[in-house]
DNA sequence: CCTGCAGTGTAACTTATGTAACATTGGAAG
DNA sequence: CTTCCAATGTTACATAAGTTACACTGCAGG
């Protein structure tokens, strides 16, 4: 019961036993292809450690940040999907190194009769993608991509716990589905205002971006 | 068993039986609320007649059309929310005049274990209800708004069943999350290269404006 | 028959965002 | 130390979309 310590809490112990037995280890590096597009998903992912990036593609191969899954999340449209063993409409990369744990789609219904724990926790994880999309939409929709660029920057810092976030320009533009230049210019903006220091793969957020406490 | 005609192909003798016992009907005239932002959510709805839209509102009001519900659809969303009787996230109002079914949450878990069509038919609802908020999102994300436009023209002539929209390009502004001005202005060009007719309250699908095979 | 108003047409303008093109820089690989 | 390339900075321009303002037109209600 070593890898899942931090689901203790969550699930009563003979679930989590059966957890040990039946579910699948896997970890990936930092930037490995955890879920593809198009692929046949068989189980249900629970993050035991490191985050998880979803994003969806459209037909140009544009991609989009959908959410990220941290510890003890997990993917529940992956779990409506295997029940009918359908083709992922996402794609996941392992943002940091990513350990998790693969439910195989047996059990899903198994436990959903068997442990009330599961259940809700099932139901919880549908209820929190559904509010993510649903923010997601907020943002795109009604949001200028200056705020969407803070909000991003703010959720970059929540979720790695450092006010220094790594990435370049041009995967920030991508995950904002616009582009490189754009980026710059927004980020030279913020920089100008004395909210942000910028520096090569890296973006120093400064006092006046604390994270709202929430 | 007037009213559950169209379910019986779904669901098991049985659980129609339950149903009709336990579940609570409904009928909503044309541009009734049928739920609201902020309130409590105690069941979960399967529509039976007509349809209901579905919108998300932002702080400042403004909403945007998230999807349709039509005959024997049910919004999946309701079930994950009353499980842990939270509040609406979305808006929901009577596109037509409207019969639905109400199925009160007890019941909900008690049947997902009792009977397999039921747990079927809850994961596929979630599983649709997943695929059209990334079609949004998508749509929203990567298609320009004139695109998006005859997509939304497309989807009415759909579900209605006609080349004729009722609609006032204030109402299609607010569900596409834009300004009268700008549907004005894109339905006119539609009009000038001949796809489709304006009169007031309605637009008239011409030829070449076909929905496509799907 | 008037009156008012929702619905629509349209022009003029601002702003956000996309795009192309090019210069510069820092660091990794050799 | 070079070489090379990804990352970034910056300008100039194109276009989509938002905004304001105002005119016009049917239709509903008195």
């Amino acid at each position: 019961m070593t890898h899942l310590e931090q689901l203790k809490g969550v699930f009563e112990p003979e679930l989590l036993q059966e957890m040990e037995q039946f579910g699948i280890y896997q970890s990936f590096k930092e930037g490995e292809l955890v879920m593809d597009y198009g692929k046949y998903i068989r189980m249900m992912p629970i993050v035991l450690k490191g985050t998880v990036k979803v994003h969806r593609l459209d037909e140009n191969n544009n991609e989009i940040l959908l959410y990220y899954l941290s510890s003890s999340e997990s993917c529940s449209m992956a779990y409506s999907c295997c029940v009918e063993a359908k083709k992922s409409e996402v794609k996941a990369v392992a943002e940091d190194d990513v350990e998790l744990i693969g439910i195989p789609h047996v059990k899903l219904d198994e436990w959903l009769c068997k442990y009330p724990s599961w259940k809700n926790y099932v139901m919880r994880s549908f209820n929190v993608r559904f509010i993510e999309l649903l923010k997601s939409i907020e943002s795109i929709a009604f949001h200028k991509l200056d705020e969407r660029l803070i909000s991003y920057l703010k959720e970059k810092q929540r979720l790695s716990g450092s006010s220094v976030i790594k990435a370049s320009h041009n995967t920030i533009a991508d995950e904002l589905a616009t582009s490189r230049v754009v980026i710059s210019r927004l980020l030279k903006q913020l920089e100008n205002s004395k909210k942000i220091i910028l520096y090569r793969n890296e973006i120093k957020l400064l006092s006046g971006f604390e994270t709202p406490l929430k």
